[in-house]
DNA sequence: TTGCGTGGGAAAAACA
DNA sequence: GTGTTTTTCCCACGCA
């Protein structure tokens, strides 16, 4: 049952894949419901073929990759038949039993869960852009606790985490620029850099821009560039949101 | 007054 | 052991 629906979900990603460049593939549904499945699936994550794939913070990220990824522990059929032949719950449990986030891979930060959070469809009614080119976005005042309880239950957190908690972290960003705070009510923006760092490794035409470690001289180089990325991210997905529509 | 959101200090925990 | 990051607890403030 679950590796049908994450079966399914990846024959789509890959389908579009196929057929379109990594910043289309971003707001294609096929893809967007991969994402889904990932986010919703920690087993998943934990798995080898996943921690295999390299990190939105390593060299040669790129979606393809996560989606590659992932079709290679569908692909597994120990796996699969182990998951095929397990209740849900008892996947999930099973799932318990994994490493937490950060063993045997780089830990998950709380600023990249939530950009991933913003691409899930499945978490709109808990975060949601505000302005996207420019990386401002706003948790759902009635649903932020859902979205914190998710984080906590994804980090493997002794104790439920809380928006209150979840916002003190996010707090603790603002020393280091990575994410500020806007004076809007529960409305934070992602620093260019970080914004840069977890777009997909596509751009006009260039094969990667992504650069895990810019020199502190090199930040803000591309600004222009990145305006530019972010406006033709957002018009491209427009476009190819309203043509699925 | 109350509830909510925000802000920050400080210590502990988890991990690389 | 050390540094970084996140979690946890707590208190205070402003606003509607």
């Amino acid at each position: 049952m679950t590796c049908n629906i994450l079966g399914q979900a990846f024959e789509d990603a890959l389908e579009v894949l196929q057929q379109h460049s990594d910043a289309e593939m971003q707001y294609s549904p096929g893809y967007r419901n991969c994402l889904t499945v990932i986010n919703h699936h920690p087993h998943f994550r934990a798995s080898p073929s996943y921690s295999a794939a390299p990190s939105a913070e390593e060299p040669g990220y790129s979606w393809r990759n996560v989606i590659n990824s992932a079709a290679d522990f569908c692909a597994d059929e120990a796996v699969y038949h182990t998951l095929q032949n397990m209740p849900e719950n008892q996947v999930m449990h099973a799932a318990a039993g994994q490493p937490k986030a950060g063993k045997g891979r780089k830990k998950l930060r709380l600023f990249e869960y939530l950009h991933e959070s913003l691409y899930d469809p499945a978490m709109a009614n808990c975060i949601q852009w505000v302005d996207k080119p420019n990386g401002v976005f706003q948790f759902v005042s009635k649903n932020k606790e859902k979205l914190a309880e998710l984080w906590g239950e994804r980090k493997g957190n002794r104790k439920i985490m809380t928006y209150q908690k979840m916002a003190r972290a996010l707090r603790n960003y603002g020393r280091t620029g990575e994410i500020i705070k806007i004076r809007r009510k529960l409305t934070y923006q992602f620093s260019a850099v970080v914004l840069q760092r977890l777009s997909p490794s596509y751009f006009l035409g260039k094969e990667t821009v992504y650069h895990p470690y810019l020199q502190s001289n090199q930040e803000y180089q591309c600004a222009d560039d990145w305006i530019n990325y972010n406006n033709y991210m957002y018009n491209s997905g427009y476009a190819l949101q309203h043509a699925n529509s």
